[in-house]
Parts: C-alpha cells; sequence; structure tokens
DNA sequence: TAAAATTCTTAAGATTATCTTAAGGCAGCC
DNA sequence: GGCTGCCTTAAGATAATCTTAAGAATTTTA
C-alpha cells in the first residue's frame, strides 16, 4: 500500500502542498525542486511513481519523463498550465500516464495518483491489494489476525482494546489521530459520546506495556488539542 | 448517515446474514440473488455502496462491477472465496474499492462498509471540499487537520491557539487582519471584549518559534493602527 | 520635542487538557 | 457462586496553555 513518489516542481509551495496530500495518504514522497536531482533520486530510490511539473528550471518535465522511461516503468503524471494545450499532447505521447492541469484540487491529484498505482500495481503484480495484516517498525510487530504482539522481540500482552487502539495508531503512524477519531475506529460510531477518558486510560495502559511515559514517550505521542500519534 | 446498499449473492444465506447486520446498522438494503436484477436496482435506486459476490449465476461479480463502473462512482465491496483463482482476484481490483475473502465475520463485513462510507462521503462531499486543509506557502506548511505546522522542513510545535491564529493569517494572505477580526475568527464572536492583548501575546509567541520578530519580520507583519498581515 | 497612542515583552496566576490511580462493574470460566 | 481479567468511570494530580496586567518600547500626533 505504501508507495514512494516523487514529487518535481519548482514552486516549493506547490510542492510542499502535494506532499502533505500524500503524507496524510501514507504515501513516502521524495520531494525535488528541479529536473536533475530528481533524476538522480531515481537512480538511488526504488520509486513507484513519479508527479513532474513540466516547467522547471533546469530541464523540461516532458525531457524528464523521456529520461524516466528510457530506464523505468512507473507510472508519471504531469502537471501543466491550463492553456498549454499542445503540450498536453506532446506530454502523454512522451511517456506520460495521466496529467492534470494547475490550478488543481489536491485530492483530484491524490485520487488520481490511486488509480494509477492501482492500475500499475494490477500488470505488475500478482498479489492483490489487501489490508495489510501484519504491522512491524521499529521493533514493534503487531498481527492483527493474532493479535500478538511483539516489542523489540518480546511478547507484549494486550487487551483487544489495547490492540485495536495500538492497530489504529500504528496503521495511521505519521500523522495525529485524534482521541474521537481513534474512539470511533476502535469502539465503533454508534457508541461515541464526547465526554469520557476512556482512550486515554487505555493508552495508559499501552504506554505502561510498551515501557513508555507521557513526557518523553518513545512511541504514541501526545499532540496537544489534537490527538495522538506513532512517529513513522 | 443512513445509506442505501446493494447486496448481491446467489447464497441467499449469505445475502440475508449481510442483510441482517447492515439493518442492524441502520442502512437500507436492496437485496439481489444474480446480476441483472442487481444492475437494473442501480438505475433506479440511489446506490450508495454495493457489495458484490464474484461468484453470480448469471454473470460474474466482476463484470457487474465493471458495468456499475461506466455510469456510476460509489464505492464496490467484492466479495471472494478464499481459494479463488489469483488472476481473478487481482482483476477484482479494476473498480473494486475492497473486497472480503469468504467465509468472512460479518462485524468485519460491516467495519469495511462503514470505513468505504466515510472515505467516499470524505472525497465527495462538495462543501467541504472547497475548504482547504492544507496552506503552503513560502516554505511554511500548515495542515488544518492534525495541526501540524512545518517551516522550511522543520517541524514547528504550536499550541491549538497559536496554530488557528496562524491559520487565519496564512488564508488571508495579501491583506491585513484587524486584531478583532483574529480575535473572533479563533475564539468566536461572542467572547470578543475590546480590551485585551491576547492576541498580541499569541503573535509574540508565534514570532518567537518561527524566528521572527517584531521589528524585521519576515512572516507575521505589524500594520500600524490596523493589524496583522503575512505576505502574499 | 513632548505627549499620546499603539504595540511589544514578560511573567505570574488562572484555566483547561491530559495523566494517573483506583475502585466498581461485567462477562467468561472453573 | 467465586475467581479472574478486562473495561469503564470518576476524581485528584500534573502539565500545558491561556489570559491578564504592568511596564518598556515604538510610532504617531501635536
Amino acid at each position: 500500500m505504501a508507495a514512494n513518489i516523487l514529487v518535481v516542481d519548482d514552486e516549493q509551495s506547490i510542492a510542499d502542498l502535494i506532499e502533505v496530500y500524500l503524507k496524510n495518504e501514507n504515501y513516502d514522497v521524495y520531494k525535488f525542486y528541479n529536473g536533475w536531482d530528481a533524476l538522480q533520486c531515481i537512480e538511488n530510490q526504488n520509486i513507484d511513481l513519479a508527479i513532474l511539473d513540466v516547467m522547471l528550471p533546469d530541464i523540461d518535465g516532458f525531457s524528464v519523463c523521456q529520461k524516466i522511461r528510457e530506464r523505468h516503468n512507473f507510472p508519471i503524471i504531469m502537471l501543466t498550465a491550463k492553456d498549454e494545450e499542445i503540450d498536453k499532447i506532446t506530454g502523454l505521447t512522451l511517456g506520460a500516464d495521466d496529467y492534470v492541469t494547475k490550478p488543481f484540487q489536491p485530492l483530484e491529484l491524490v485520487a488520481r495518483v490511486k488509480a494509477q498505482l492501482r492500475r500499475f500495481t494490477r500488470y505488475n503484480s500478482p498479489e492483490p491489494l489487501r489490508e495489510e495484516k501484519v504491522i512491524a517498525f521499529a521493533g514493534l510487530v503487531l498481527n492483527k489476525d493474532t493479535h500478538e504482539c511483539t516489542l523489540n522481540e518480546k511478547p507484549l500482552s494486550l487487551t483487544p482494546t489495547e490492540f485495536s487502539i495500538l492497530w489504529v495508531l500504528a496503521s495511521n503512524r505519521g500523522r495525529v489521530v485524534s482521541s474521537e477519531e481513534l474512539f470511533r475506529e476502535v469502539w465503533g460510531d454508534k457508541y461515541y459520546t464526547n465526554s469520557n477518558n476512556t482512550v486515554m486510560v487505555h493508552i495508559r495502559h499501552l504506554r505502561e506495556k510498551m515501557g513508555d511515559n507521557a513526557e518523553h514517550p518513545k512511541y504514541i505521542k501526545t499532540v496537544w488539542g489534537v490527538g495522538y500519534k506513532i512517529e513513522k
């Protein structure tokens, strides 16, 4: 599910914007403001999809696109200004898989990224896209089927609720999950009441079992006024 | 919240089972035992989500899925036998949003239905889409959901109030926002009293965290006698 | 240039959110 | 029924944030 996405745009604010939206969907983002740096990255990282602005300071996006296609096969989405009618066609014929005109709705771009990844993985891997059954990172291993959990090889015996909370946090790691969202995910929408500290208490138990404390947590961090978060 | 859900499965007992669980969650269920009847229903009813078995007596679920996608955009969850041919399962990802293998836990299916409906309404509700969730410019990135904020890639830890103030200024950048307006936006109209320097103090904290000073501010500028402003 | 107005800075007390602890309730098992 | 383990609730403790106020600094006005 997690994929490495290359973003190339010389307008920093736009690249930043795209980055946030993609990270919010748990993609790993490699961001560059010019073409050559991006091309170099491609050789070192295992990129799954590229988003390229047509207008770049050094070499234009079409050339970057072409160069990528000489050696790689992943989907490419081009960003073009609205009035570059002819360029669109050019871009597409040069190996781009989709294009989006500026200004764009970030969510639309995200949707297209997903679509391309779906299409690409369908043609390139026999494995179906499925929901994760195991999450492993930073010494923590969670198995959704068995509810088993180990931290640095040592088993943690978590209660069902604790496991569910940790699972939600772990599968959303890198972003903040509000207490309310956590509650809805674990207990279900209809049980939600906005005055109880149940989640908090379970977080406390989790931290205890994980050897964490609230002041300097290694795993579950408190984001004041917003919720909880596990770093990526 | 109540949604119309289409259930298509030739095994009557399974379709019935799903129906019971969905109705228990207050969903309206449209239940069919074959593909064609289901397709016909879709044109007449305003369906919000479909659950399709792959094995159907007349046309297979995969084709039904395709046909739905020709005209509709709602989420589709596929039901597949556990030992289904891999390429078939792979094919399912064409247009389907999720799938569940038989035998399944009814509650898991219900959970996935909820998840898909949540996801779908998030991306399709016309209004919230207009409100930006992320603002990015000049190296500053603000995420309204998580209250995360980075300045030149480095995270700033802002308090809730600080974040809100910065958000208002950033989303109005290029124009001056008066202290009073700022207060009303952040705290709400009813708390406003025309003598307090609360806003000022928070601005001070913001500037501190952003490495700004009042005399030569890079970000939050004071417009004497009027208010504060972030340049476009 | 002096006075007035506005903004800045600082720190301390008030407030609010979160944390911690412990007790009671409920379900499953012997 | 009694035991066990888990979940929830509540209440006090702690920590983070917010507000206030007062004096300093700055800009404007006269």
